[in-house]
RNA sequence: GGGGCGUUAGCUCAGUCGGUCAGAGCAGAGGACUCAUAAUCCUUGGGUCGUGGGUUCGAGCCCCACACGCCCUACCA
C-alpha cells in the first residue's frame, strides 16, 4: 500500500477535445487511478485545463471574447466531458486560479533563489499592433532557400530546411497579415545544464526499473545529449506574471506555458489539500520519498515531462550543479514514471478540427455509451504504437467483443437466474468443473491486476476478455437451462450460484475499464449498483477570492477492494435489460458521412 | 538535415532474455445448442514475419543498407 499520485495531462482550453486526447492520456490514467484505488493504495489524481498562452488569445481575438471567458468556457466543456468519461479525478481544475498562480510564483522564487535562471537577450518577433511575441510557426513569408512563398517561420513545407523566421523574405503574421518587428528582449531560461547530471542520474536510475515504456526512456535520454537553456518567459500578456521586481508589473512579460502547465500538478495537489481542510495533506505524495507518480500523457509532451518538469523539481529543491536550498514547498519528488501514449488516427489520418477529420468527446458521448469508447481505447488504444480509430473498427469491437462477449455473459446470467429462481441461489456440492470455472474467474485479479500495473491494459482487458469466453463456455457446457425437475434443481442452483460469482468477479475486474456499466451489471445480480464511483461536477469558490469555477472532484473511498467479494444468496434478481446497447452497422456510413474531406 | 518509432494471416494487433515463434481476436467456412441483444459453444489459420545483405549451429526477435508510414527536432502548446 503507498501513496499514489496520479498525474494527467492537462488539456489545452482553446477548444473542445477530440477523441485522440482522451484516449492517449483521460482513458488510461483512469483505468489505472481506478484500479489502483482498488488494490489498496492512496490515491491522488489530479488536472486542469491549461489556459494560458498564444493559441489561447488568438481563439479568444478571433470569438470576440477575452482570453478569460473563452477559457472560461472551453473549461466548462472540457471539464464536463472528462466527468461524462468517468475520468474520477480527485481535482480537476484550471491554471487561472490563484492558487495556480500562486504556486507557481512560489516555485519561479525558488528556483530563482537556487540561481538556475539564466537571463538572456533574445531575437525574436514581436506584432507590433499588439507588442505581443508572434510564434515562429505563425510568421509566413518566402523560404530564402529555395524561395517557395508560403514558407511557415520554422520550416520550409517545400524544402524542409529549418528556418530562422529572420531570414524570411517578406514575412507576414498569419494572424493578420501585418510584417513582424524583429526586437531584441529579455528572458530568463532555465538553466537546463546545470540540470544535466542529476537529471541523467535520475533517468538512469529509472531505467534500471525496467518499468517504463522502451521509446518513452530511450527518448528521454537522448534528448539529454543536446540540452540547452531554455526560455521560461515571454513577451505576452495572458500568463502568470513574474514574480521579480521590474517584470512583475509589465504587462507584456509573463510566464512561459511550460513553466505555468507542469506546475499544475504541484499546485492542483495543493488546492486538494486545501479544499479538504488539511492543508498540507498534499506532502504526503509529494515530499515523502516513498510515494509514487505516474505521469500519463501523449507522446508530443515527453520532452516536458521526463526532462523540463523533473529540471523545475530539482532546481527548485535546489538539487543541480549549483546546489541551493530547499524552499516552503520543501524538496519535492520527481517522477516515478513518465507513461506516455502514442496517438491516435482517425480513419488511417491525423486529427484535424480544420479538415473536420475529428469526432469531439462531447458529440461521441451524444451517441454512444462511454464504455463503449473506453473499451475500444482500451483494447485498441495508442498504447505502444500510433493506432486508428475506425468507425467499423468501433461499432465491432462494441458489437462483437463487448456486447456478444461480456455483454451477453451478464444477460443470459440475469435471465437464468431471474426465471428460474428470482434470487441469488445457494450453492450446493462444487464439482471439478465449478471449482476450475471459479478459480479462472478469480485468477483474472492477479494477472489483469498485473498488467494494469505495468500500464499494458490492452493485454490486461485482453486477459479478462478471455476470461469472460471461459465462463461463457462453462455456460454452454452445463446448459443449466437443461436441468429440469426437482431432482436436478440444487445442482441447477449450483451452476448458477457459481456463474453468477464468476460474473461478479469479472464485474469487478472490468470495472476499471467499464465503470458506468460495472455499476449496471452489479445492479442486475441485486446488488445497489455502487461498485464504480464517479466524478462529480461541482461550481466551486476560488480559495483565494477570485471568481469560482467548475471543478470535477468525487469520493472514490467506496470502490471496492481488488478481490473476490462473496455474493449474497437471496438478493433478488429481475428480469434484466441489456446493459450494452449494440450498435446498428448503419452508424459507420452515418459517422463516414459527418467526417470531412 | 538530426534523433526515435513502426511495417507479422483479409482486418486490428500479441510476440518479454535469439532456439515448439510463426500466434490471438474478428471476418470467412462447417457443425452444436437455444438461457441470452440471431447472442453462445465446438472445428477450421500454411502468412517469403516491409526489401536486400550480414552475424550465428540457429533470427520477426541482433547488426547494416533501402522503401513506405509516423513522432520529436519550433519562442505551438
Amino acid at each position: 500500500m503507498s501513496r499514489v499520485l496520479s498525474a494527467v495531462a492537462w488539456p489545452y482550453a482553446n477548444g473542445p477535445r477530440h477523441i485522440g486526447h482522451v484516449a492517449g492520456f483521460g482513458v488510461p490514467s483512469d483505468v489505472f487511478s481506478r484500479y489502483m484505488r482498488m488494490a489498496g493504495h492512496d490515491v491522488l489524481m489530479v488536472s486542469g485545463s491549461d489556459e494560458h498562452g498564444t493559441p489561447i488569445l488568438i481563439a479568444a481575438d478571433e470569438a470576440g471574447l477575452t482570453p478569460q471567458q473563452l477559457a472560461d468556457q472551453n473549461h466548462r466543456v472540457i471539464a464536463e466531458d472528462l466527468a461524462a468519461l468517468g475520468c474520477s479525478y480527485d481535482l480537476y481544475t484550471r491554471t487561472t486560479t490563484r492558487n495556480h498562480h500562486a504556486v507557481v510564483q512560489e516555485m519561479f522564487t525558488g528556483v530563482y533563489e537556487n540561481g538556475y535562471f539564466v537571463e538572456q537577450t533574445t531575437y525574436g518577433a514581436i506584432s507590433p499592433s499588439t507588442g505581443r511575441t508572434l510564434p515562429d510557426r505563425y510568421i509566413e513569408g518566402t523560404c530564402p532557400i529555395c524561395k517557395t512563398p508560403g514558407a511557415r517561420g520554422d520550416q520550409c513545407d517545400a524544402c524542409g530546411n529549418q528556418l530562422d523566421p529572420a531570414d524570411l523574405i517578406d514575412p507576414v503574421s498569419k494572424i493578420n497579415g501585418e510584417t513582424p518587428e524583429f526586437i531584441e528582449t529579455q528572458h530568463f531560461f532555465l538553466d537546463l545544464p546545470a540540470l544535466a547530471e542529476a537529471l541523467t542520474a535520475w533517468l538512469d536510475e529509472r531505467a534500471e526499473t525496467g518499468l517504463w515504456r522502451p521509446n518513452v526512456i530511450r527518448f528521454s535520454q537522448n534528448i539529454l545529449k543536446e540540452i540547452r537553456p531554455r526560455a521560461m518567459t515571454r513577451d505576452i500578456d495572458w500568463g502568470i506574471a513574474v514574480p521579480l521586481d521590474g517584470w512583475r508589473e509589465n504587462p507584456t512579460k509573463k510566464l512561459y506555458v511550460w513553466f505555468d502547465a507542469v506546475i499544475g500538478y504541484l499546485s492542483a495537489s495543493i488546492e486538494w489539500a486545501r479544499r479538504t481542510g488539511d492543508a498540507d495533506a498534499w506532502r504526503a505524495w509529494w515530499n515523502d520519498p516513498e510515494a509514487l507518480s505516474y505521469y500519463f500523457m501523449g507522446k508530443d509532451n515527453i520532452t516536458f515531462h521526463s526532462q523540463i518538469w523533473p529540471a523545475e523539481l530539482l532546481a527548485y529543491s535546489g538539487k543541480g550543479d549549483k546546489g541551493g536550498t530547499e524552499h516552503s514547498l520543501g524538496t519535492l519528488n520527481l517522477p516515478t514514471e513518465v507513461v506516455s501514449s502514442e496517438f491516435l488516427t482517425m480513419e488511417g489520418r491525423k486529427f484535424s478540427s480544420s479538415k473536420k477529420i475529428v469526432i469531439y468527446v462531447r458529440d461521441l458521448l451524444s451517441r454512444y455509451q462511454p464504455d463503449a469508447f473506453r473499451y475500444f481505447v482500451a483494447s485498441a488504444g495508442p498504447e505502444n504504437q500510433d493506432s486508428d480509430f475506425t468507425w467499423s473498427e468501433f461499432v465491432r469491437r462494441t458489437n462483437d467483443e463487448l456486447v456478444a462477449g461480456w455483454g451477453n455473459l451478464v444477460n443470459r446470467t440475469a435471465n437464468l437466474i431471474a426465471k428460474n429462481f428470482g434470487e441469488i441461489p445457494a450453492a450446493g456440492q462444487l464439482q471439478p468443473e465449478d471449482e476450475a470455472v471459479l478459480a479462472a474467474a478469480e485468477a483474472a485479479f492477479g494477472t489483469v491486476g498485473d498488467l494494469i500495473s505495468r500500464h499494458r491494459q490492452k493485454a490486461a482487458i485482453g486477459e479478462a476478455m478471455r476470461a469472460v469466453g471461459e465462463v461463457n463456455k462453462y455456460v454452454s457446457d452445463l446448459e443449466p437451462w437443461k436441468m429440469k425437475g426437482e431432482d436436478q434443481r440444487e445442482r441447477l442452483g449450483t451452476v448458477l450460484h457459481v456463474v453468477a460469482q464468476c460474473v461478479a468477479d469479472l464485474n469487478l475486474v472490468l470495472s476499471p475499464f467499464l465503470p458506468f456499466s460495472a455499476n449496471d451489471v452489479d445492479k442486475a445480480l441485486g446488488g445497489t449498483g455502487e461498485i464504480a464511483p464517479m466524478p462529480q461536477i461541482v461550481d466551486a469558490d476560488d480559495l483565494d477570492g477570485g471568481d469560482g469555477y467548475p471543478i470535477i472532484t468525487g469520493d472514490y473511498t467506496t470502490a471496492p477492494s481488488w478481490q473476490r467479494h462473496p455474493i449474497t444468496v437471496g438478493l433478488p434478481v429481475a428480469k434484466p435489460t441489456p446493459v450494452f446497447r449494440k450498435l446498428d452497422t448503419a452508424v459507420v456510413e452515418e459517422e463516414l458521412e459527418r467526417l470531412g474531406g
